[in-house]
DNA sequence: TCCACGGTTAGAATTAGTCTAAATACAGAC
DNA sequence: GTCTGTATTTAGACTAATTCTAACCGTGGA
């Protein structure tokens, strides 16, 4: 295991598990943005117990809360997952549907002017288009 | 009926239906941003036949491939419908979950460096945050 | 009029996600 | 080490959103 998951599931006040740890781990060091049923795929077989569905939502929604991981939406009607944690946006191949991240610093500027009425918390950018490899 | 919407939908190369415009007339008067199950609701007693969620799906997907209304996901999950097919950005109060449309103008500058690998062929920008009313 | 075809219908099927109840694991008290 | 209580996990039932299916209906053109 690369990343030192127990003590960062232990600093964010989740207490780790052999579960929890390998749903982690998966989404520490995979780039794409998976989905819930695309981390069970992956994590599955890497338990010597069987996982249950429940374990995987019951875990992703743990460390969006502990702030450990993020969710985000591109498509309809599908969460994804996302371990990258600084500030930052995203650009969706709109021919594959791939995700990449944009870091924040690469939107130079952005000047709301919204007026008294709207207390902006944040803000996250997404753009369509094409990438070419 | 408020908007001429059978000559909406003809030049848009959709059929016009009863369904079809009055589904369309609604999403065009109401400034809400509803969900498929919103609309259906509310169009559900406007017309002398039953009405089938079917349609109401069916109607919406092509009313968006045709270009009359547009697709939005603020929330995880759920697919909401927009007529406004100006260029505009979406203001999320974290509270209620209402959704205000903020026209593409008021952000006055995004300013992007993807360099040459990412063709960009739009961006929407969500604002998440409170409003005092 | 008749036919073909697109649109609509009700309900079944699918998918993503949550809930439930039983089984398990584990930490602390004795 | 054993007991006990609490948190976690499991399988499967359940729900909500959406799509699919097959039958039915309505309208325009031959």
């Amino acid at each position: 295991m690369k990343h030192n998951i127990e003590e960062l599931l232990s600093t964010h006040g989740v207490k780790p598990t052999p579960q929890r740890a390998v749903i982690a781990d998966y989404l520490l060091e995979t780039h794409c943005h998976p989905t819930a049923d695309e981390v069970f795929q992956a994590v599955k077989d890497k338990l010597p117990v069987a996982l249950s569905r429940a374990t995987v939502y019951n875990t992703l929604n743990a460390l969006v809360t502990a702030g450990v991981i993020q969710e985000m939406t591109t498509e309809a009607g599908r969460v994804r997952y996302d371990a990258n944690m600084s500030d930052h946006h995203h650009f969706v191949d709109i021919e594959s549907g791939k995700v990449f991240d944009i870091p924040a610093e690469t939107i130079k500027q952005i000047n709301l002017e919204l007026g008294d009425k709207f207390k902006v918390h944040k803000f996250h950018v997404t753009i369509f288009g094409e990438v070419k490899e």
